[in-house]
DNA sequence: GTTTAAATTGAAATTCATTTTCAACTAGGT
DNA sequence: ACCTAGTTGAAAATGAATTTCAATTTAAAC
């Protein structure tokens, strides 16, 4: 999705559900989408600050909470005790392999994989709202 | 594996490490053998004290601990903040579906979804050490 | 059995990410 | 300009995990 799309569906979010459009939720948005992917709320409040930005922390805590909710974040966790948070690239979906030793991180997205989940759910009975796949291990920049 | 050839085990592991072996640690051990699975720390500290044993949160939070890097426990996460923890079924591995209505439990394997989980890392050039699929979603008890 | 050194225990304190509080401030409608 | 509801951010609170440390226990040595 681009940014403008981005920004401008973050802007009917703010619209519809009766929230404010303030300068702190503009440059947070700006940095979220300028910066990497998988950053945490440390992360891009310390990038805020490395700016001009005197942004509190609470208000980027809060601002990117609303990027999920609104969908154009979504939160990660890869067992390191932080919430990270990535854009949305609209319906597309994808997960994760993480390396071990560098931290480094893939993308992938496999249709069979998924496919067998909601095979693997529906003979249990079970209706899949979401899923978690991460996949840990060395990658190759590391197993040399 | 059976609750005699695990406490085995864990006498060995404490052996080799030069641990001790003392009565908190065989309660606790018989305690979170007794009792289901995907435990907390919380959860088995509260079991304990129900029990007559005034056993410290602190021990059981180590001696969980402990039960994981002896290879008798798996810790898990399921998303809610708490480490949960289970009995480790030998070499047998196994992945979940959560009820995100009830919070019921269900373990699954599947051959198959292993297999690509292989294949798909390879294609990227990583070795995999472990991996974590968790399936949310909603259980047929809750689904009616 | 006694001594001894090292490990363990558990209550309390600490850590650390996250979340809440609240008084001052701001956005946006009238 | 005024009003009101939403926002901000420093500080405090929360909650699970972890550490501290003095008292205690284990198990090996004597
Ligand atoms: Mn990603
Ligand atoms: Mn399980
Ligand atoms: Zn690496
Ligand atoms: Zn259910």
């Amino acid at each position: 999705m681009s940014k403008a799309k981005t920004k401008s569906q973050f802007k009917d979010f703010l619209l519809t559900q009766g929230l404010k459009s303030t300068r702190q939720r503009e440059l947070i948005l700006d940095e979220f989408l300028h910066a990497g992917s998988h950053l945490s709320t440390e992360d891009l409040y310390l990038r805020l600050r490395r700016g001009n930005s005197r942004i509190g922390y609470a208000t980027v805590h809060r601002t990117l909470k609303l990027f999920a909710e609104c969908g154009i974040a979504e939160q990660r966790h890869f067992g390191d005790g932080q919430t990270r948070y990535e854009a949305s690239d609209c319906d597309e979906h994808h997960d994760h392999l993480i390396c071990v030793v560098c931290g480094k991180i893939v993308e992938f997205e496999d249709p069979r994989i998924e496919e067998l989940q909601v095979e693997v759910a529906g003979a249990h009975g079970f209706s899949i709202e979401r899923h978690r796949l991460e996949l840990y291990g060395c990658c190759p920049g590391c197993s040399i």
